[in-house]
RNA sequence: GCCGGGGUGGCGGAAUUGGUAGACGCGCUGGACUCAAAAUCCAGUGUCCCUAGGACGUGUGGGUUCGAGUCCCACCUCCGGCACCA
């Protein structure tokens, strides 16, 4: 063992050991407990960054962990590598997506293989391969067959310039990133899942997910919306015979403060007066600016165009007119609302706009002078619900409306059906043909997969696929007539949505291999690590996807993920000069806190996410160079807890650095015994230090194990830093401390290896053991040696600290407050004691008066 | 706008879930080693009054309790998501 840790050597010895072993393979192996540690897998951007490194470090440890209680763990990854970034390329640099992908896989891979993640290579798979999107297509045609795919017009964002939809990010200020035109709202035919199918049982399985953070559950019940309400339709004046407006209300209970009806932009009704009225026309299209976002949509000044229609109050018979607002949803419910300003926020800001009358029908006490009440309350100026509660009038309400056959009890759901199609080349080829006489078909399984033409080009606006001279030109999978392909991709949510079932049989002919599936999804993933970020989309879509692959019968349980963590993200000071132009960190100078660039003084900006646009990130590999993986694992998992934002520092690098060194220098060949598998058990102890050091080594082993299964990794890396300052401060003067200081070195070297697997191996082995610890069991604890013999007990006057006693741990509790009231005595002045609260084995509180 | 989350010393964070606020690390100060520096090691370090000791202290303001960082109410502020970024 060399004497300073070299890290670079070490790193390089055991990847290499672990590669050649192919230490990290795992077979299906129903004889054993397994365990199944997942980390989201990249979209492969070329580089490696730090939000990667702490996910996958987070996994790392869970599945170094599990494999050492005994798991049979996999712990797969691969590439999410179908998306947009790869055709942005192709046009900006003249590359094609596949190789661009494809080279930004193999560095990619390289920068994980140097990070020592304990991943079985063998399952690796990327879902822009045809062997995942043919088995991909093949699910979308079962899918299909199940009625859950079908096709339905639908609002994009359209560049009139480039002739070509936008994703939302490319819709910078309402105008085409590129072409910088104003983008329209269009209505085009897509394809959809339907999602919505599942909607009451992706709310109702939430409760199963115990394991999941609170706040994720809360956001996509939210997200779902369940709620239940009233939907009835108003008789319309002046649309035409017999034109209805249905609406859909959750607050039934106001419907006697209804004043005015509002409709959405792309409502029939609006479609309608545009084609007769210029003015409506105009003031539709100004919407359609708008771009389809939701907040942009909800943040916009709220405006209205008041329609000559007249909708008829279903209960009072009165007139109220109709409005188109900008702020109103097609997607949602029926796309006309009945607004009541004295109880709702938006309809009352937009009545107070448009002079609207206001007809307040709820009472309670503190109600707003100059808002809209939106709480509970006693009916008024509701007639025949007078005097009700609110809560009461909703039934009545409801009921009353059913009687006169306008409407009904609904439960609507805010959940909208998942739009996947996508007018782009680089995505998974939807496999259907358009024929003349058929219409929509299927292709056939055994033409699977639909194969995406290599020799495309990207100079022309618009999808690839469609232009292709040959491609979309098939015949029919039924008739065999001359037929069209279908040139519309699939969302990239889609990939994503169920590669953890790939995982279990990468090489599969089938979509899954059953009994892989069953064998590795028993009861779920057993560990999800992910940012927050998916808390919703990702999630949500793969829960369905994987409910719909258990009706498929591909799998046989309920959720696909058992537990959840989901990660913070990484954080730096991004740097400006006076210009304002955005500095790497490795461009900075920083002493203390003066930060200058070629001297001259930087402005130092809040922290905030590592990103491209603000320069200020630190590469992974940078890092690597400078310390070592270990160290950069070290201090990812020590600088903040997992699911918090980690604030990078590179003094806090340093730390982890400087504790990696004390942690080597404990292998002192002269404090060491050389009996490899002895320990001297508590009661052969004599000295206090002894006892002492034996106990600190198994509250540590205790704490840590504990810390683990929490994924509370700063706090178990805290545990074995005080340890290891202990074993540095305890005096070895015999063979008895050499044997408890050994423990102590090889517990901290055992507790710290998946954080530290490399450093720790090396360490091991020179401690002369001859299996690694990737075959070695997670240390136990010793009960007995780790039980405290006395304790702190605070004594509180009045719940303010007075005195501390050290008192025997099994002390009784009339014992406590004898002592206590003892050392309270001094204190007292006077006041007598009213009242002794002890709390078993940790403080007493004495009040006085 | 709507949904969700966070705020504790100079800094990152800890706190047995209502019971000693500040573990561990960083930074800083002093010391040792050195011709010197780096590295390393040792000691100190919430703020204020300061002698023992005391007062104050977990974003702000209220409340519950013998006792609140932890529970309740109102607010301030920062962050994530909002359906075509992944």
């Amino acid at each position: 063992m060399t004497a300073r840790y070299n890290p670079f050597e070490i790193e390089e010895k055991w990847q290499g050991v672990w590669d050649a072993e192919n230490t990290f393979k795992t077979v299906t192996d129903t004889s054993k407990p397994k365990y199944y540690v997942l980390e989201m897998f990249p979209y492969p951007s070329g580089k490696l960054h730090m939000g990667h490194l702490r996910n996958y470090t987070l996994g790392d440890v869970i599945a170094r962990y599990k494999r050492a209680k005994g798991f049979n763990v996999l712990h797969p990854m691969g590439w999410d590598s179908f998306g947009m970034p790869a055709e942005n390329a192709a046009m900006q640099h003249n590359t094609h997506p596949a190789s661009w992908t494809d080279s930004n896989i193999a560095a990619m891979r390289d920068g994980l293989k140097k990070a020592g993640f304990a991943y079985d290579w063998d399952r690796e798979l990327a879902t822009c391969k045809k062997d995942y999107y043919g088995a991909q297509q093949a699910l979308f045609i079962d899918m299909y067959n199940k009625g859950l795919v079908y096709q339905k017009e639908s609002l994009v964002n359209w560049d009139p310039v480039d002739n070509t939809v936008l994703a939302n990010e490319q819709v910078v200020d309402g105008k085409g990133w590129r072409s910088g035109a104003v983008v329209e709202r269009r209505s085009m035919t897509q394809w959809f899942m339907a999602i919505t199918k599942y909607a009451d049982e992706l709310l109702g399985d939430l409760s199963q997910l115990n394991d999941w953070p609170e706040r994720v559950r809360l956001m996509q019940e939210n997200w779902i919306g369940k709620s239940e309400g009233l939907s009835f339709a108003f008789d319309v004046k002046g649309a035409g015979d017999g034109v209805t407006l249905p609406v859909y209300t959750t607050r039934p209970d106001t419907i006697m403060g209804v004043t005015y009806c509002s409709i959405a932009p792309e409502h029939p009704l609006a479609a309608q007066l545009a084609e007769q009225n210029a003015e409506a026309k105009a003031f539709v299209e100004e919407c359609q600016s708008m771009g389809t976002s939701q907040e942009a949509i909800e943040k916009a000044e709220k405006k209205g165009f008041k329609t000559p229609y007249v909708a008829v109050h279903p209960i009072t018979g009165e007139d109220v007119p109709v409005y188109i607002a900008n702020f109103v949803l097609m997607g949602y419910g029926t796309g006309a609302v009945m607004a009541v300003p004295a109880h709702d926020e938006r309809d009352y800001e937009f009545a107070k706009k448009y002079d609207i009358a206001i007809q307040q029908v709820i009472h309670a006490e503190d109600m707003p002078a100059d808002n809209a009440y939106t709480g509970e309350g006693v009916m008024i100026n509701s007639g025949e619900f007078d005097g009700l509660t609110n809560e009461a009038a909703k039934k009545a309400v409801i009921a009353r409306i059913e009687k006169l056959g306008k409407g009904e009890k609904t439960e609507n759901y805010r959940l909208r059906d998942w739009g996947i199609s996508r007018q782009r080349y680089w995505g998974c080829p939807i496999p259907f043909v358009e024929c003349p006489s058929c219409g929509l078909v299927a292709e056939k399984k055994e033409n699977l997969p639909i194969e995406l033409p290599e020799d495309v080009t990207f100079d022309k606006p618009g999808n690839p696929l469609d232009h292709h001279a040959t491609w979309k030109h098939t015949s029919c999978p039924s008739c065999g007539e001359k037929a069209q392909r279908v040139t519309d991709t699939m969302d990239t949510f889609m990939d994503s949505s169920w590669y953890f079932l790939r995982y279990c049989s990468p090489q599969s002919n089938d979509v899954v291999n059953k009994d892989d599936v069953n064998y590795w999804l028993s009861g779920g993933v057993d560990q999800y690590i992910g940012g927050v970020e998916h808390a919703i989309l990702h999630l949500l879509y793969a829960r369905f996807i994987h409910k719909v692959m258990r009706d498929l019968g591909y799998v046989n349980c309920d959720e696909p993920f058992k537990a959840l963590l989901t990660q913070g993200m990484v954080l730096h000071n991004s740097y400006q000069t006076s210009e304002g132009r955005y500095l790497y960190p490795s461009e900075v100078d920083v002493d203390g806190d003066q930060v200058t660039f070629n001297g001259e003084a930087v402005q130092v900006n809040r922290m905030e996410k590592m990103s491209k646009s603000k320069n200020n990130v630190v590469e992974p590999m940078t890092l690597i160079d400078k310390y070592g993986v270990d160290t950069a694992r070290l201090f990812i998992l020590f600088q903040a807890p997992a699911e918090r934002d980690l604030e990078w520092s590179d003094n806090a690098v340093e730390g982890a650095w400087r504790f990696l060194g004390r942690l080597w220098n404990l292998m002192d060949a002269d404090k060491l015994s050389t009996k490899v598998d002895h320990t001297v058990a508590t009661n052969l102890l004599t000295e206090k230090a002894d006892v002492d050091i034996k106990r600190a080594i198994h509250q540590c082993i205790d704490k840590v194990s504990k810390d683990v299964e929490k994924f509370q990794f700063n706090t178990m890396i805290a545990a074995v830093m005080e340890l290891s300052n202990k074993l540095s401060a305890y005096k070895v003067t015999g063979e008895t401390q050499k044997s408890l200081y050994r423990e102590g070195v090889e517990a901290c070297v055992r507790l710290l290896n998946p954080a530290v697997p490399h450093m720790t191996e090396e360490m091991w082995q020179a401690l002369g053991h001859s299996a690694p610890l990737t075959a070695t069991s997670w240390p136990e604890v010793d009960q007995k040696a780790a039980k405290d013999s006395e304790i702190t007990l605070v004594v509180q006057m009045n719940g303010k600290l007075k005195e501390r006693l050290t008192v025997p741990a099994d002390i009784a509790n009339d014992d406590a407050e004898k002592r206590a009231l003892e050392a309270i005595a001094p204190h007292l002045g006077g006041l007598s004691v009213r009242k002794c609260i002890v709390v078993p084995k940790r403080l007493v509180n004495i009040v006085v008066g």
